[in-house]
DNA sequence: TACATTTGTATCGCGCACGACATAATTGCG
DNA sequence: CGCAATTATGTCGTGCGCGATACAAATGTA
């Protein structure tokens, strides 16, 4: 393996974190006129499908913790988009549903996905490249957390 | 354009956004035996190759801004590996330096690339499908650098 | 039934990211 | 030259992410 393909990680991995980033700042416009961020715009989408939710159901979906779920979910409460209550079966769990103000931000969303894949498939990018990058992704994906899981 | 595809950015940014912070805590064992984040090992990446570069031209590689360098550095500063010193020629200016502790930490991070290609590549990711995303993920870089600056 | 263990959530502290804004040095232009 | 505009850096506030830790409820087990 040559020194060129040794430095290949930081090639990949430092491209990741900036499209990561950008990826944000690009969601930022149409999420600001929502008044949510982009990792609550993830929440929502969850919440979306599956009105009612557990803290770690949610945090299963988007592998996330509750030390980070937790204060998130509390700024979406306080902002009225969700509301948050202790299970009655079990006292532990706090079930996260909708409320109706979050249900109707579903209708606001619907036109952000097209506008985004608007940005990022052009004449250079084609739709089938995006769609093996997606299956890669998931792919590390989960090696990264079976990685992370033997870590720990 | 069905449903599916209209769904299809979020299929790729939830995934981009998620390996972006699997990668982080992929590198997290390595560099904290070097004392430094990810964000930091960046920024030594960009000052091993350029021993010497003010705090926009490092902002310029890494794709950050002075609001986010300038604390960053900081801290750099504090625990020995970077210098910071304004510039003779325009006093607005000021030039960040490796340390002899900065230049030798160039030592211990050289495994750290391999490691983690190792744990990138394997029987289900080959490492041209990996070369294939790098340069997708850089059209994408400069699409959305783009489309930033035109925003702003 | 006692008691250790596990589970679900939350808090705390720290380090990013980044928009908004401030400040000083430099540059450009009439 | 004089002064507006630009440039380089920095501060502040807010919202993540996440390791470490706390705590109460539930579960398992002798």
């Amino acid at each position: 393996m040559d020194d060129s393909q040794l430095q290949l990680s930081n090639q990949v991995c430092f491209p990741i974190y900036s499209v990561s980033r950008l990826i944000t700042k690009a969601y930022k416009p149409y999420l600001d006129e929502m008044g949510i961020t982009y990792p609550q715009y993830l929440v929502l989408m969850v919440l979306w499908e599956n009105n009612s939710l557990t803290v770690n159901q949610i945090g299963e979906q988007l592998l996330l913790n509750t030390n980070t779920l937790s204060p998130l979910l509390k700024r979406m409460e306080i902002s009225g988009i969700i509301a948050r209550n202790r299970s009655e079966n079990d006292e532990r769990s706090v079930i996260v549903q909708l409320t109706e103000k979050g249900k109707q931000l579903k209708v606001n969303a619907k036109p952000i996905p097209e506008k985004l894949l608007k940005i990022l498939v052009n004449e250079n990018i084609k739709l089938n490249e995006v769609l093996q990058l997606k299956d890669m992704l998931n792919q590390w994906i989960e090696i990264l957390t079976e990685n992370d899981n033997k870590t720990q």
